[in-house]
DNA sequence: GATCTTGTTGTCAAATTGACTATAAGGTAG
DNA sequence: CTACCTTATAGTCAATTTGACAACAAGATC
């Protein structure tokens, strides 16, 4: 009992997974390169087939981490895509999950149906097959309300980090200018971040105080919410 | 070719509705009494199989058109629930939506599967079969969600309200009590509310002026967003 | 006409915001 | 070694928004 559902009952759903990387000040997404089936040779969202006697969420991190290497990060539903003509020739509906991570973390390792697996800066991707460029768009739109209502960054920034890289990921995300003075004050008032009493290292200007997140606060913005206009 | 998914391909991909409704300052949802299948006589959210042919989106408004006689509201999307044992004996992957409704607006004209149909007030249900209940929740929680960066209120409340009956919206969803003068004058300053220049009838005190939304305002906001800390 | 209920307006101190200015702390180029 | 980059960090200030109320208004009912 450990058919798929390509195989035997079903042929119609799927797991496509949006990761989220933060990266020289940029955001990226992991794509990887199909080593079979339609759209063989094509970058796309790591995806496949959910199995019989498996609850989706499961299915998403096996996936993932089957095509990717990828493993141990926070998958949350994002949404179902069920379009008829989504697919060719089948019936498929697809749940997208999506995630915040480090790149930096992780070594890709491509398997089973990718035969390779890298970052891509969101802003240069122009196409995916499929409907993954709908998908990679309501990732987006997902994120931008996100970041106003719970704090985001503890998956995406390393554990010491500068103001200005957390500003920076805000700025990749909305895609907006924030006033650096506001900005820090707006985020110290929240309590959110523990200086580290340490410095950047390395730069060739003043160094910047590293912070890191007060995992406790985090936790408690995370479910409580708050409001983070900019 | 309108085979369904219970049917042919597919045993695995239904749908549920979750439909708010606000009546007598109480929050409710729609529930319809199960003429057959394994939960025959209990009351459940509406729900049905897609159709092999058919948007998952199109599949929500027909399954609850089919078993209710509700017609004509904005469905959104909630959510994927797809535990192994959420459903008894098969495998069935179910996507949840969600919609605001006027329960006045409609003669329940239960059909189909369904025997019977209902508003049911949200506080005073304590069990649902399948996973119906964490569906529920999810949409519940979704709400309290929604309604600090939404506006909302157009498809809940009757064309000409009061701000009371709009304050009572909030605290019957946000559970909590708010300030009168004060939720009076934030939400005044959004500029979202028309004066009708008219009075409540038939009320055993003072009469309060009746507001309509202003369209404009409220598509702008729905689409841009804003805050709503109460 | 007193009193009850809800509506509506107003007050005020405290907190927050947005738009800046000013100063500090390095590194690097001449 | 000094001038001058660049980025960090602190602080100012008027304008706006908030939260917690008080006060008054308008009916209906006792």
């Amino acid at each position: 009992m450990n058919q798929n559902f390509t195989n035997d009952i079903i042929d119609a759903l799927s797991i496509d997974c949006l990761i989220f990387g933060f990266q020289d000040s940029k955001l990226e997404i992991l794509l990887v390169k199909h080593a079979e089936g339609i759209i063989k040779g094509s970058w796309a969202l790591p995806g496949g087939w959910v199995m019989y006697n498996e609850n989706i969420d499961d299915a998403a991190y096996r996936i993932l981490n089957e095509l990717t290497g990828v493993h141990h990060l926070y998958l949350e539903q994002l949404h179902a895509f069920g379009d008829v003509e989504r697919y060719p020739g089948k019936r498929v509906i697809t749940i997208a999950y999506i995630a915040l991570t480090k790149p930096e973390n992780y070594q890709l390792i491509p398997g089973f149906t990718a035969s390779d697996a890298k970052w891509v800066d969101v802003k240069k991707i122009r196409e995916l097959p499929y409907d993954h460029k709908l998908i990679l768009n309501a990732g987006l739109e997902n994120l931008k309300r996100k970041v106003r209502y719970e704090p985001i960054g503890f998956n995406l920034l390393p554990e010491k980090f500068t103001l200005l890289q957390l500003q920076e990921l805000y700025e990749a995300i909305l895609d907006i200018k924030l006033d650096k003075p506001n900005f820090r004050r707006k985020i110290m008032n929240m309590n959110l971040l523990i200086s580290c009493n340490e410095k950047q290292k390395g730069v060739s200007h003043r160094a910047a105080k590293l912070y890191r997140f007060d995992k406790e606060v985090y936790d408690n913005l995370t479910k409580k919410g708050f409001n983070f206009e900019l």
